[in-house]
RNA sequence: GCCCCCAUCGUCCAGUGGCCUAGGACGCCGCCCUUUCAAGGCGGUAACACGGGUUCGAAUCCCGUUGGGGGUGCCA
């Protein structure tokens, strides 16, 4: 068999939505497990809804996530003359024909008739010509049954008297989708047909076209399963939170965004679900791809981005985060030397700066309830920690260890003890904690009062004790 | 309404007639580790929608019911 060649085929008329990208992901995880080429087709058809910038923030949002297509982009709004050619050839050959009913027109009829909406044929054989306000129908088989089979559904069928004659070219000339389609898939030798199971229905009118078209075009299909929300809807630009770019700002890994995506309707036989992508390539096959549809777990895909921010080395991990710094050069300063100890404690790349402010401002403000529990609840003994702390730190060697040393010795002297008499750091932290850092949780104490530096950790810790 | 689908833990995936007293992952709960929080380790919670068949035997095959989704545009 010859080499695969797949399509992604979005429409500009939105941005490029974590649905879109899982269609990318598995077109292209065929073409490259297949050593095929995955091609990439903007349908701009409908000029009053696309939107060209779109279609620029769509090719950002493949080459971010890494999965590049094949070749140059191929623009329909740059190929109107083949789709004319098609209705010419359909017309001539009696397999269309003119229509000058307005959609108002149609729905009046099917209201009336009380029975199905849709087109009841009315122009089939008024012999209409084209011109002004006339729009062009496939004539659909009265009699027959159209069906495909489909990688993931099996085998598929439409009684061809339960299909209506659909409109190929709009009254402004320009072709729907039904038609582009097909005759783009068939002249750029398409040869699996990868898509979102909301054009299972759809499916019919292509074969239709094609055949009656003639075309020596016989792709496999591959419907894949919706993704849906927590209500179990087809995920919504509207309703729901789903564009890559929203991701990508959010602090999301493209290779944490692709992992997770490739899950979902697929699984890897062995079960290991997070693992590089070219192991992932090896092992997709549509054939095991899942016909039910799939929930969007965020849940579930921080929990993967995590996993891959953990397996960063420590200078990638602040490169990556460096685009999420307001404060750019200030912030990366003091993550810098407690990077893999920042690293193991966020799940989204927003978080890191969020979780170092306090090293790299000059104020720090006190959180309200930490005060409460770690430093006002311990009463007499927070004092004598605070004192304690001043008194050790302001003269030990700045370092992790002797910072420690110091800390301990302090705890001992402030009665934070466990009923053996053994320092409780977990207790005696508390108040340095909240004095230096502002709050109750945050990086390892000792080693971010190493960046903060004796003078900054000291002023703190004295304005909390004069609060006390 | 009509057409096309889907149906295993809350969620994602495994399971393709006996290996299933149904497995893994996320989440949740507990314990351990521990300078907070994470991470890590250990353990736990929790599912074959229902009813009929077929079969020696069904989560797996068939039919029906129920529930859910998608489509039904001169959108894609």
């Amino acid at each position: 068999m010859a080499a695969p060649r797949l399509r992604f085929a979005p429409s500009p008329t939105g941005y490029l939505h974590v649905g879109n990208a899982r269609a990318l992901l598995f077109n292209w995880l065929v073409a490259r497990r297949q050593g095929g080429e995955m091609l990439l087709r903007i349908e701009d058809t409908d000029v009053d809804r696309s939107r060209p910038e779109l279609t620029d923030d769509i090719l950002d949002q493949i080459r971010w996530l890494g999965l590049e297509w094949d070749g140059e982009p191929v623009h329909q709004s740059e190929r109107l003359h083949l789709y004319a050619k098609a209705a010419d050839t359909l017309l001539a050959a009696g397999h269309a024909y003119w229509c000058d009913c307005t959609s108002e027109q149609v729905q009046r009829r099917a209201a009336e008739r009380g029975g199905p909406p849709g087109y009841d044929g009315h122009c089939r054989d008024r012999g209409l010509a084209g011109g002004e306000g006339t729009a062009l129908r496939f004539r659909v088989p009265d009699e027959g049954t159209t069906s495909f089979d489909d990688i993931v559904r099996g085998s598929v069928s439409f009684d061809n008297a339960k299909l209506e004659d659909f409109v190929l070219l709009r009254s402004s000339g320009i072709p729907t989708f039904l038609l582009a389609n097909v005759v783009d898939d068939a002249e750029m030798g398409i040869t699996h047909v990868v898509r979102g199971d909301d054009h299972v229905n759809g499916t019919p009118k292509y074969l239709l076209i094609g055949r009656t078209l003639g075309l020596d075009h016989h792709p496999v299909f591959a419907h894949l399963p919706q993704l849906v929300n927590e209500q179990r809807k087809k995920l919504s630009k509207r309703r729901d939170s789903v564009s890559v770019a929203e991701f990508r700002d959010a602090g999301y890994l493209p290779e944490a965004m692709v992992n997770y995506l490739a899950l979902l309707g697929w699984g890897p036989p062995d079960g290991v679900e997070i693992r590089p992508l070219d192991e992932i390539v090896e092992l997709f096959r549509l054939e095991d791809v899942t016909p039910s549809p799939a929930f969007f777990d965020v849940r579930k895909l921080q929990h993967v981005n995590a996993t891959y921010i953990r397996a960063l080395e420590p200078d990638r991990f602040v490169a990556r985060a460096r685009p999420f710094f307001a404060h750019g050069q200030a912030t990366e300063h003091v993550v810098a030397p407690i990077a893999e100890l920042v690293r193991d404690r966020v799940r989204l790349l927003t978080e890191v700066e969020p979780m170092v402010d306090f090293l790299r401002d000059d104020e720090v403000t006190i959180d309200d309830e930490s005060w409460r529990k770690h430093v006002v609840k311990h009463g007499e003994r927070a004092g004598a920690m605070l004192d304690a702390a001043i008194a050790g730190l302001g003269a030990c060697d700045w370092r992790a260890d002797a910072i420690e040393a110091v800390l301990v010795e302090a705890a001992a002297t402030a009665g934070f003890v466990n009923p053996e008499g053994r320092p409780q750091m977990s207790k005696a932290q508390g108040p340095v904690r909240v004095a230096v850092t502002g709050r109750a949780v945050g990086p390892p104490l000792y080693e971010s009062l190493v960046v903060l530096g004796r003078g900054r950790t000291l002023d703190r810790l004295r304005a909390a004790r004069a609060a006390l």
